[in-house]
DNA sequence: GAATAATATGTCTAAACTGACATATCATTA
DNA sequence: TAATGATATGTCAGTTTAGACATATTATTC
């Protein structure tokens, strides 16, 4: 895993409790980061594409800005769950979810 | 969606909260519970294929026997996030969940 | 460079989720 | 059909996550 996103985890608040690879992140735990990434990465994309401020984006999804700027930053208070939901609130489709996750 | 599956849902416990098509769910909640299900599913293939009862598989990802059967049936209290990191518990890949979800 | 908009960060309470346990139902086989 | 093992279902207390709000920081525009 790079650097980059290293630190951009750490300042998201990850610091891994488990006992493998860098940062300590086990490949289970490292997988479930790199979704993160993904999936915060593709919400940002997809709003900036709609020319939305996360204030109004929030609004189309019912959440609130702070949240999304959280979703968008991979904050460790963000569930998988947030983020998904959030990814079909915006009208993504299960193929594009897909792609998503694989995609790189 | 089909009627069986329709079945399996109800039993599972949800009741949706939108407005469109068929039992009440929009599309972007029609996407989750589509989600969710093709996520179980791959969940108790993978479980089947390792030949561990859920009693076993619960403890390989340190969870619990009455959790993984809910897993299994997509309950409405098991999140995303629980059928995620269980399937990378599992040793799941994230090509091979970007497949789970794309497939069909 | 002040004003304004956009985004980020910290914190709260309520709601959702979790593992665990108890117990019920179903399956297998002696 | 009794016994044993596997799976399902209900409940609960502890934990995590949610939207909301306040406020700070960073961009944009005048």
């Amino acid at each position: 895993m790079e650097k980059e996103k290293l630190e951009r985890l750490s300042k998201a608040g990850w610091k891994a409790a488990g006992t493998e690879e860098f940062l300590g992140l086990s490949s289970a735990e490292a997988a479930l980061v790199e979704l993160r990434l993904r999936l915060s990465d593709k919400l940002k994309q997809r709003r900036r594409t709609m020319k939305l401020s996360q204030t109004a984006f929030a609004k189309s999804i019912r959440s609130s800005q702070s949240r999304v700027a959280k979703m968008e930053a991979s904050d460790s208070t963000v569930s998988i769950d947030l983020l998904i939901r959030s990814l079909f609130g915006s009208g993504i489709t299960l193929q594009e979810l897909s792609e998503t996750i694989s995609d790189r």
